[in-house]
DNA sequence: GTAAGAAGTACGACCGGTCGTTCGTTGAAT
DNA sequence: ATTCAACGAACGACCGGTCGTACTTCTTAC
């Protein structure tokens, strides 16, 4: 029965290969965090890892094909070191700043070259339609929307007040964490980091309740 | 004695010339806005504006003067849209919010075909060096360094306390901007330029003196 | 258990097209 | 008459992508 387990119709992953493809979308993530996706060569990316750009095409049937695998790739990579560890903190105001804490964390270890993935790619794809620019816009409102569930789990526990607007919190947590990754790509100055924590403490100790 | 007020040592510039040169410029920062600096290509402009290619290189040597060309282009834009018109307004408070009304009206306006031209084009070259990223990185300085500047007067003036963090609130004030451009262009939403107002209004309000 | 064969992996050579750039020339403005 | 503005043609390099072909792994039949 052991062989029932694999794929519904497709029965055909090799061993090799998915490490090959792992190691692609692997570097593919870190050159597109500093060439953007559009900027990414094939060739350059199959020299990068040393192999020919033909053998690329056995794991990618088209380039877009390749920039929405390099996504999802990025995405694994992101919820492993940001999300995850966040989502097994306590709902609420805690949950929020352990999501603000892994992010500034994730830039401060160079988990990508160059900050975070999506900032760069986003701002890069934002105005060329497509579906790589649909995917990345759905990962960005996926993850204003995980501060948007936490902060209404803060409202829930009565850790902020009813009254506070969370969509305007949202917005307003986002933008702090959309500038400092821009600002520590640029100068890479750790006081920036410490910005955006004192901003987003006055942000959240302003929603607390009075009292 | 009137071929002396010419330039120093060129005596060159042609009438047709200062405009074709303009038609070129105006193109590029309209195209760099949704592009990149990096992703306009030098047919495509050209093609854009019913010229040939090599018609171009009569005003630029190389693509990497041109994209310097085009970053002045687009301060120009800017200034004359945004700054100048905000700096005939009283210093202090009322300059921080003619700046961020002017950006907004810049956003709305449409100036750009997809927002803030440095926004787009200052993410793309954070993470690569060269002369065209340092001058985008000095863009943004001197654009946060107008909003210290008004923030000073208003300290000066005694519109916000002595106690406010200036260098924090210009962060906070420009992550808020930063943001709202990134939304603008992917939403097209009104909705989100309000929320910016908002969200200067809370931090300007909130570094005011008591009383 | 193993041999046969199907399928995945990777390669080098090559395609048409576009990239940034150079050159020599022509026509128009100064 | 001089000089700039613009052109078409052409360049070498690289782009994304295809093709035929070897080698390797996995599955299947015996």
């Amino acid at each position: 029965m052991k062989s029932a387990t694999a794929a519904s119709l497709a029965r055909k992953p090799r061993a090799d290969g998915v490490a090959s493809r792992h190691a692609i979308l692997d570097a593919a993530c870190r050159l597109a965090t500093t060439h953007g996706l559009e900027g990414l060569s094939i060739g350059e990316l199959a020299e990068h890892i040393g192999m020919s750009k033909s053998g690329l095409y056995a794991h990618f049937k088209s380039k877009e094909e390749l920039q929405l695998a390099t996504i999802d790739a990025a995405i694994s990579i992101f919820n492993a070191d940001v999300l995850e560890p966040a989502r097994k903190s306590r709902p609420g105001l805690a949950r929020v700043n352990a999501l603000v804490e892994g992010f500034l964390g994730h830039l401060a270890r160079r988990v990508f070259p160059a900050g975070c993935f999506f900032a760069t790619v986003a701002a890069q794809l934002a105005a060329r339609p497509g579906r790589p620019r649909d995917k990345i816009v759905a990962v960005q409102q996926s993850w204003a929307g995980e501060f948007a569930r936490a902060l209404e789990q803060a409202r829930e526990a009565g850790e902020i007040g009813p009254g506070v607007d969370r969509a305007q919190l949202v917005f307003e947590l986002m933008a702090m964490l959309f500038l400092v990754n821009f600002e520590w790509v640029v100068t890479e100055d750790p006081g920036v980091l410490e910005k955006a924590r004192l901003g987003v403490k006055r942000l959240l100790s302003a929603a607390k309740r009075p009292g």
